[in-house]
DNA sequence: ATCCCATGTGTACGAGCGTACATAACGGGG
DNA sequence: CCCCGTTATGTACGCTCGTACACATGGGAT
């Protein structure tokens, strides 16, 4: 019961939030069920976070973060000799495979931007940070299209029941990449990354 | 009052669920505000539809057909002469830049997916139907792939508030069919329909 | 040492929810 | 015509929710 004076408390709050998520989806997500969760009380969370939205704000930074040490974990994706296409599929298909319980997680914070616009900056830093990372390897356009992609394959796996299929996510990605131009930086895209700061 | 012996209860009860989803979100949608919306009593939403699963089930499906329609109105994307990467990326210009409200209201119950695996079959449904119809221009895979892609574009666009861009999406689908051999559908398409049935 | 305010706690209220159920009307099959 | 199952209706119960608020507490600034 002596809990006062908990400096921890805000991280501990999102911590919970995430398991909460994670367990019972985003409709399952409560200023009472974070606080029982977190073993706090009621109060405690209404104080830090005001609004779920204001909760759910910082779930998702931090769930993105969790996404970034995966990439950054798979050093070959910056390797400029690597096979780009294949490393690709190969993280994706690690992140796929890890416990579909992260996985919905994410992407459930991540698609919860089409309704709530507090999240929309969160989910375009994210695409912006993944698609940075590819444009290091191509150009930016390019880069923009293989997020897209990439989140296409992902949503149909995830939505449709469709198990992941490694070698058609590496034909896909090959493809985007095969055109003449984009792999040194210079290529077709006379498009600039279109609002993306 | 005397609304006894309604014959298209039951579908109006779905329309009602379509415009509380499109104006309030999956969030808002109860058995009560489909009542209300629809102008029946509370009972009768229950009797037809036991769960909110069964009316998001019904919901989903009318939309999809909804944008099956879209589609149907363009009868360029069946035309093997027609340049399919432009017509698709008007296509999808097209729909997005309708009232966004019936964008979100799709897309929407179709996300709804990852975490009601009873929505799984339907949405499934519709990504099957997009690559069967687009399998006609190109072979199974690159058809899926296409689904894909347009399904990331969009996600871009409602996700992060960035504004569509034809020309990016144009490029984007003819890199993913000018690969060799995939105009005439016999492709690289090595990989069946990946449990399409 | 004292004060003050950020932080923590407990409780209550009103609203909306799914669900259950008793009852009423309708209309096709006997 | 009557009967009976499908459809329709109204109401009530128990629960969870966001919100508000009064009160406790402890540590950093003075």
């Amino acid at each position: 019961m002596p809990r006062r004076h908990d400096p921890e408390r805000r991280q501990r709050i999102i911590d919970a939030a995430i398991r909460v998520v994670g367990r019972k989806g985003i409709a399952g997500l409560s200023h009472r069920s974070v606080a029982a969760e977190a073993d706090v009380p009621l109060g405690s969370t209404t104080y830090h976070f005001t609004t779920l939205d204001d909760l759910m704000v910082a779930a998702l930074r931090q769930a993105n973060e969790g996404f970034a040490q995966v990439v950054a974990a798979h050093p070959a994706l910056s390797d400029p000799e690597a096979d780009l296409p294949a490393e690709l599929a190969r993280v994706l298909g690690e992140w796929l495979g890890g416990d579909r319980t992260g996985v919905e997680l994410e992407y459930e914070l991540y698609l919860a931007a089409l309704r709530r616009p507090a999240l929309r900056p969160v989910a375009a830093e994210w695409a912006e940070g993944v698609g940075a990372l590819l444009a290091a390897r191509t150009d930016p356009t390019t880069a923009r299209a293989l997020v897209a992609v990439l989140d296409g394959i992902c949503l149909q796996v995830l939505l449709t029941d469709t198990p992941y299929d490694e070698e058609y996510a590496r034909e896909v990605l090959t493809r985007l990449l095969s055109a003449p131009g984009t792999r040194d930086g210079r290529g077709p895209g006379s498009h600039p990354p279109a609002a993306a700061g």
